[in-house]
DNA sequence: TCTTAACTTCACAAGTTTCTGAAAGAAGCG
DNA sequence: CGCTTCTTTCAGAAACTTGTGAAGTTAAGA
């Protein structure tokens, strides 16, 4: 009896075609081709979860391009990593059913926006007319961050309708 | 009497400043740098629209630079192009007090996101985990598609309030 | 403590992207 | 119709990114 991987029993080229489909989507969205690779491969996988060695092997790439592409992904908060008991390997993680409620987790990015826009309209002046167009642009990036909040609570609820509790 | 530039009576180097701090984000945020850089100058500008040339002066850059990335914005309907009655000369326009509303008019990416993921579900199979996984991050994109009509409705409401009709 | 598997860091080569100058292409105006 | 002004296209140089191999680091297990 050979050694499964986790991930038997599937179309390798149909898997591998979704991975760099969706892959190329991300990257089209601005993230960088690795981590997106990276990313796409765990969320086809049916675990949600692949070792270092596993995405080297499926994306057939350096063990030093996964290192930073799972760099990348952590610090976006888009993959945990875990260690696996009794053993050196690390697996990452794509969280599970929630994951792309990281894609509305943009505290920060929207708070940068709000900063630049903000330190625009003291410097133009906020009696000219530029100045007023940046705090209108300004006034609905604030508006824009309390919307998502309570988006992701319907969404939720939605969820949980359609779903269960996953 | 010299023939006075339209954003005369203002510190260049704070705006220069601001059109360069904004670029910076939206580079971040996966926009390639010139357009960026146009963009952030056409925002930062009273009028909200300047020449071809004015763009080049101000940001340091040829005339081909500006037409590579004036092509990208209008594209993707950031800037309107707008030929000067009696000149050769064309302007730059960004959407006055509306054009952010682009940004949540993604229409096209999520409907292309919703494919690849419509794809994956189809690929990877609706009954394994990874299928399930997929189909629940596509009912969570088309959630999204509906709530952001109906944000930007209230966003309309919200913002005649406090900015009258612009 | 030593060995060894696994991950990370780093310098560099290969591959892209980006901007420029030059030349070609439009369009107003006499 | 041709001159002139402005814009676009294109090939190539420069700058930046990205992924690799190799060396270095960490930690499990004997």
């Amino acid at each position: 009896m050979t050694t499964e991987p986790a991930e038997a029993g599937r179309d390798p080229e149909a898997v591998s075609k979704f991975v760099e489909g969706f892959a190329a989507q991300l990257v089209e969205a601005g993230m960088q081709r690795m981590p997106a690779r990276v990313f796409a491969a765990l969320l086809a996988s049916d675990s949600g979860s692949l070792t270092s060695a596993e995405l080297g092997e499926t994306l057939r790439v350096s063990p030093a391009a996964v290192s930073g592409a799972v760099r990348y992904l952590s610090q976006q908060h888009m993959v945990a990593r875990e260690r696996e008991p009794g053993s050196r390997r690390e697996r990452y993680r794509v969280h599970s059913n929630q994951w792309y409620e990281a894609l509305t987790n943009r505290e920060a990015v929207l708070k940068r926006w709000e900063n630049a826009l903000s330190e625009g309209v003291t410097s133009l002046g906020a009696d000219t007319p530029a100045g007023r167009r940046m705090a209108e642009t300004l006034a609905f990036f604030e508006f824009v961050d309390g919307e998502i909040v309570a988006m992701m609570e319907r969404w939720r609820v939605h969820r949980e309708e359609r779903f269960g509790r996953g």
